[in-house]
DNA sequence: AGGTCATATGACTTTGAGGTCATGTGGGGT
DNA sequence: ACCCCACATGACCTCAAAGTCATATGACCT
């Protein structure tokens, strides 16, 4: 957690210190991100760093858990407020659709988040597991379990392989979708172009039904 | 390319060389290894080191292509060798049961590959990529082009998706046939157990037919 | 006006990286 | 016996990283 100083500061300098150390993550994982590159960036002395956040693991953690986090959330629709409800295909269309509308918007977020997933190794992924609860591996087991128990799937399915892949596959999916209509998609009011939409109903038919005749 | 002196090498002292940096490599990826702790743990002169390779780029290339690729050709079954005759399912599952023979027995070297697929923005992958005819990228998307001209897939199915997800697909099932099967997977004459295989097949069968209800 | 306390500052320290180079050494040819 | 040349060596270089700390500043209270 940042220091006291940190949340003392006002708005503006807290937002551009936050916004430059996004850029600069987004762009060079955690490792190869510069402190030094941070602060000159903020126009901070890099002692002021010091007396806002602990370290640089600090600083990486308050972004991934108050700023990313929190701004995830709001893309979150509705239907996945109560998950109970609706049948895994459903979900996970609007989990795909929630997610690309976010990544499109938050692109540097986005980035932050796919360096995670590709890092489960690494000593913060450690720490933030410990310190969230792993709320996203977790999430996606408990939703291939319960649909798994409902009987939503084909007998034979191996849940814990389904729930192992899934969060690459999801991560590289968005990729996907975002990469190879860069030109082109028009972010309407829906917030996501109608060939994205296409994209994901194909998607969601692979995952349902393969890709081999039926 | 390594530098001459290095092949001049005795055989012994150039395997420990090898040895020693796919070791380091696997354990950081390639920009946090080290040559310093590759120099000590290979008892050589960190002078020495720079008489056999250019710089560590030049190294980390040599043990992708001479050593790694070398290696993993020999555990390509006879099968894949004429790609044309087979359908594309049983050429997915030989590759599944190469890749994870070859996994299972050289783990550093897997993970030096796994690092590659991971990294595909890195510099050294661009380099990789230009210097090998990004040999395995373009591998994938042969193979399930070809496929799809035979009519073995759906209509409907989106080639370019398929291609996209498939490195990091074989490479997320990989990591979970390995991880899951660690204790009681006994390597046997076929090199590879039968616990293995039947994840194969339960993958396979994901591949075609999705995981809903046909 | 003086004092206090939170905050700002950048020179500084330490650490380890990749890479260099003058010098040492030893086997083979004349 | 000499030299030559390929190779071996480790002290040394530069650079940039994370993190520290003595000192400066300035708003506010008495």
């Amino acid at each position: 957690m940042p220091k006291e100083t940190f949340f003392n500061l006002p708005e503006e300098k807290r937002q551009l210190i936050e916004k430059t150390a996004i850029t600069e993550f987004a762009a060079n994982g955690y490792d190869k991100a510069s402190i030094n590159t941070i602060v000159n960036y903020s126009g901070i002395a890099k002692g002021s760093f010091y007396q806002y956040f602990a370290d640089k693991k600090d600083l990486f953690m308050h972004i991934l858990l108050s700023v990313i986090a929190q701004e995830k959330i709001k893309y979150l629709s509705p239907i996945m407020r109560n998950p109970g409800e609706h049948n895994f295909f459903d979900l996970i269309k609007e989990l795909f659709i929630s997610g690309l509308k976010f990544a499109s918007e938050n692109p540097e977020l986005e980035k932050i988040g796919a360096w995670i997933i590709n890092n489960t190794t690494h000593p913060v992924y450690e720490e933030l597991m410990s310190e969230a609860g792993d709320y996203s591996l977790n999430f996606y087991e408990i939703m291939v379990k319960d649909a798994m128990a409902r009987g939503e799937f084909r007998e034979g399915i191996d849940v814990k392989y389904i729930s192992h892949i899934f969060p690459t596959l999801i991560s590289g999916t968005m990729d996907y979708c975002l990469k190879n209509s860069k030109d082109d998609n028009q972010i309407g009011l829906s917030g996501i172009s109608d060939e994205i939409l296409e994209k994901v109903d194909l998607v969601i038919e692979f995952l349902k039904n393969g890709i081999g005749h039926k």
